[in-house]
DNA sequence: CATGAATGAGCTTTCATTCAT
DNA sequence: TATGAATGAAAGCTCATTCAT
């Protein structure tokens, strides 16, 4: 008669981050149901019970990571002050996500590479990508009409803006010795704003 | 008993392009032995023969994509004009072999994704990106000095330049309808250029 | 507090026949608990508040069917006339009640098979034939004392018919396009009853 | 340089061989592929170098089962004789047949149940009965030319035959202890073919 | 040098059964 | 009585690697 409280969800949670703490030690292909489900403190069938399989994990647990990049780049594009401002600091606020999320750079490298072969994690990837490349173009076409940049393709913009922060990352999980994040983003960024205000005519 | 030709060397080579085409279509992780074996129309003894594992093909055929790779930018590098010229050359020369090579950036993101789980794949990663960034830092500090750009870190500029390749790539990968690599690299190198030949102050 | 009725009875054959249809679309081996609980409207639980063990639940469906089997048996062979006519009435019976129950072959077939590594299945369709064939074998010992039939054994007689039913069962089940049961069993019926009413020397 | 003599053959059969000791011990759904593999004295990976699957190994085995049932069953009525002597010394081959293989037929009858659901277990089945019982129409047929038996149909008889031979393995496998297949078989035999020789006019 | 049969640890997934509520 | 989340032992199959020939 007492209806339990319904665990399902914090239950949905505490495997995704047993996954992701998992992954983030072995990586995708070497981590084992076995050692999600005793991170997790759950028995294998456990997961079973509220996945489909492994890859369900995954999924889950990158489109949580998307969804929370997504509305962070959101509430920062939104603040006050020019265009410029604001992308500047949005390269510090991914600096600091970089930085807490280190270990989970290879596992969304891994999924990245699984995009080619399997078309579903190719459209919901593309979304995402598509989705974070928008909310910049919309601000750039802000920034050209305020007679802030000159440019003509704010679509193109944002993706250059788009392939810094993921090829930096990039770079930085092949070297992470030599690859200084940190510094680096900002200063693309600079460099970037610069080019785009500068009345260019080559 | 006239000593027969070495074909060890080309044999090696025949063995990595058969890797290089099944892990093109199957990815590194669903590519099994048997299937390079077939590949490279030899049986799967021969393969340990030439290589240890499977993680040796897979380094070999790294080394043979990096080498030619690296070699190439040197050799655009080291054309006629100004730095500026010369970088946007390269985007050029980088989209034609992106072009051609589509079906590798899968691969070699699965390997970079390796790269933090596997110290002998990092160090080996890392020093191809090391080298391809000293060669532009070189050509950057070039630029500096001749005055032609008004910039502290050469090294930091190469670096983003990278990302900006790698990046770009990797986009691409995620979402090819959308991102028009052709046009937009091009694109981000001159608005870097012109940040980097502008005067800022900030 | 009216005590409320006991619904033990009528949940246990609701179970029962869940398990029947389910059995019939999957096989004893493909049948899931969670198949029969679903096909029943209960839960999971509830099936192991009505039986101990899906062995159990399949050893009271067994008991279900074979006991209506033997009941109408009885009552056909019970009926007026000689021997023989009851014989060949006790066909037309059996083939009708085949037709209704084809889906229930397989699986009263996957029953028979385990019976050899199961000596409580064995025991019980043990049971069950043996009641059948001394059924069969009363009748034609009253044929043989009244001159319908010349012949030493009843019992085997007994069997043999059992076996033409039951093998004719089969051989429909493995090629239901060619055997055609209906005609054919009333035909064995007619050599084997001519047959034993012959005079044999041999 | 020198070939290896060709164990492909001889693999294949111990395989078979295991199998079928294995499966009549514990039949088909108790055995494990490391039951098999170790009675083979082979490993796991070496049942599947010659076989696809469990489901191989089953078919065939009985393949190999059936083979030689339709063989001996040729051989038998190809000898001399009328034909209700060469029908009754077929009894006594198929008696000694059941009698060596007593262990095998609970692994015939878990496939014959499967045979519902399987289309292609159905077809290979249907092929092997209808053969079965076309040398037996044949034969019968002659019988009937010949003036032996009063009989329209030859197929429905062997038809019939097949069913009592089916039919008493199987209420054997049943309960073993009371079906006297050694005697009851012969007479089953006896009674039919008295009823074929009969002039029958109900 | 080359072959390919043989190995066996390893992994995902299934599902009968249990038990707290 | 009834529920359904939780359990964990199985089991089929894969595949990198070895090695006798």
């Amino acid at each position: 008669m007492t209806p339990r409280p319904d665990v399902s969800a914090e239950r949905t949670v505490q495997i995704v981050e047993a996954a992701i703490a998992v992954f983030s030690r072995l990586g995708f292909h070497k981590a084992r149901m076995d050692d999600i489900a005793r991170e997790a403190g759950v028995s294998k069938g456990t997961l079973y019970w509220y996945f489909e399989s492994k890859d369900a994990i995954t999924k889950a647990l990158l489109q949580h990571l998307f969804e929370q990049e997504v509305q962070e780049v959101t509430t920062v594009l939104a603040a006050e002050g020019s265009v410029s401002e604001r992308l500047l600091a949005l390269t510090q606020q991914l600096a600091g996500r970089l930085e807490q999320q280190e270990q989970l750079i290879p596992i969304i490298h891994e999924f990245y590479a699984t995009a080619t072969r399997d078309p579903t994690v190719q459209r919901t990837l593309a979304g995402y990508t598509q989705a974070y490349r928008e909310l910049l173009a919309a601000h750039i076409q802000q920034g050209i009409e305020r007679g802030e940049f000159h440019l003509a393709d704010a679509e193109a913009a944002a993706t250059i803006i788009g392939s810094i922060v993921e090829g930096l990352a990039l770079l930085w999980m092949i070297d992470p010795q030599t690859v200084r994040w940190r510094d680096t983003f900002p200063l693309a960024m600079q460099l970037l704003l610069a080019g785009m205000r500068a009345d260019r005519k080559e």
